[in-house]
DNA sequence: AAGTTGTACAACCGCAGGCAG
DNA sequence: CCTGCCTGCGGTTGTACAACT
C-alpha cells in the first residue's frame, strides 16, 4: 500500500504557527468542528496539512488545555502511571485531565526522568490491594510532600485527582521508585509479584484500597499476567488495556468504595 | 560582551490500526 | 479480502532562551 505523504503538496507550511493561523484555525473549529482534519485547511483557507492543524489543536489550541507548570501532584501520577504503562504517554494523558501526551513527554523526558535517575534506586513495592471498611480510614496516610521541581499552586489540579494522588502515594513511594535503566517499563515480571492484598480486621464491605503493609488472602494474589488480565477481564469486560483502567480505578478511587467483581 | 552549552517545548515524521468502499 | 484514506501515537528534531564559561 501506498501512504499518500502528509504534507507532499508544495507551498504548505511548516514550522512555528503565527497569531493569524491560530486564530483561523481556532475560529475555523469552532464554527465548524474538525470532522476531516485533512480537508479542514483548505476549507479553513490555512496553509497547513491537516497533521499539522490537528497537532496545533490538540497540543495548544483546544480550550480545554491546562497551561502552566506541572503540579508535584501531577508529576508523581506521571511517574507512578509511567511506571505501570510505560512511554504510553496518551494512555497517561488521559489520566491528566488538560494534559497532553506531547506535554507529558516532554515533561518527562526533561524533568522526571532526570529526577528518578538522580535518585537512589531501590526496590519497587509492589501495589496492593486491601479491603477496608471507612473510604476515611485511617490507614490511608498523608503522603509526604514530594521533592518536585518548581510547580504552580496545585489549585488549579482538580481535586478528585489530588485525593487520588494521594493514596497513590501509599501505593507506591516515590523514593521507592526505580530509575529507568534498571526498572524496564512494563513487563510480565512487574505483574508477577502484583497482589491484591486484604485486610481482614476491617473488611465487612465492598470498600477497597491499596496500602503498601497488609495481607492478602491466596484468592486475591495475582502470580502471573495473565491471573491479572482474565481479573481485569473479568472487571471490565473488555481488554488488557481497560485492565489498567481497573488499576487506575483502584488507584485513583480508593478512597471511594469501589463495586467488587466476582474474583 | 561574546561564545558555548544546556534546557524546555513546539512541531514534525513515519508507522500502525481502524474503517469504508 | 484488498486497497486507500484518515487518525492517533510515539520517537525525534528544531529552535528559542537561559545559564554558564
Amino acid at each position: 500500500m501506498v501512504r499518500a505523504p502528509c504534507c507532499e503538496k508544495m507551498g504548505l507550511k511548516k514550522g512555528p504557527w503565527t497569531q493569524e493561523e491560530d486564530q483561523i484555525l481556532i475560529s475555523y473549529i469552532q464554527k465548524h468542528g474538525h470532522g476531516n482534519w485533512r480537508a479542514l485547511p483548505k476549507l479553513a483557507g490555512l496553509l497547513r496539512c491537516g497533521k499539522s492543524c490537528r497537532l496545533r489543536w490538540i497540543n495548544y489550541l483546544r480550550p480545554d488545555i491546562k497551561r502552566g507548570n506541572f503540579s508535584s501532584e501531577e508529576e508523581e501520577i506521571i511517574i507512578k502511571m509511567h511506571e505501570l504503562l510505560g512511554n504510553r504517554w496518551s494512555a497517561i494523558a488521559a489520566k491528566l485531565p488538560g494534559r497532553t501526551d506531547n506535554e507529558i513527554k516532554n515533561v518527562w523526558h526533561t524533568h522526571l526522568k532526570k529526577r528518578l535517575l538522580n535518585s537512589d534506586t531501590k526496590r519497587v513495592s509492589k501495589p496492593r490491594i486491601i479491603k477496608r471498611s471507612d473510604s476515611n480510614s485511617s490507614t490511608v496516610t498523608q503522603s509526604e510532600p514530594t521533592s518536585s521541581s518548581a510547580c504552580t499552586s496545585s489549585s488549579d489540579f482538580s481535586s478528585s485527582f489530588s485525593e487520588g494522588s494521594k493514596n497513590m502515594d501509599k501505593i507506591i513511594k516515590s523514593e521507592d521508585i526505580e530509575s529507568e535503566e534498571t526498572m524496564p517499563p512494563i513487563d510480565e515480571s512487574f505483574w508477577s509479584e502484583a497482589t491484591v492484598e486484604y485486610e481482614s480486621s476491617t473488611m465487612p464491605s465492598n470498600s477497597w484500597a491499596i496500602s503498601n503493609d497488609q495481607f492478602a488472602p491466596p484468592q486475591y494474589q495475582f502470580n502471573s499476567v495473565e491471573t491479572f488480565q482474565q481479573h481485569s477481564f473479568d472487571y471490565n469486560g473488555s481488554n488488557f488495556d481497560d485492565g489498567m483502567d481497573f488499576w487506575y480505578d483502584i488507584f485513583f478511587r480508593s478512597g471511594e468504595s469501589i463495586e467488587l467483581p466476582e474474583f
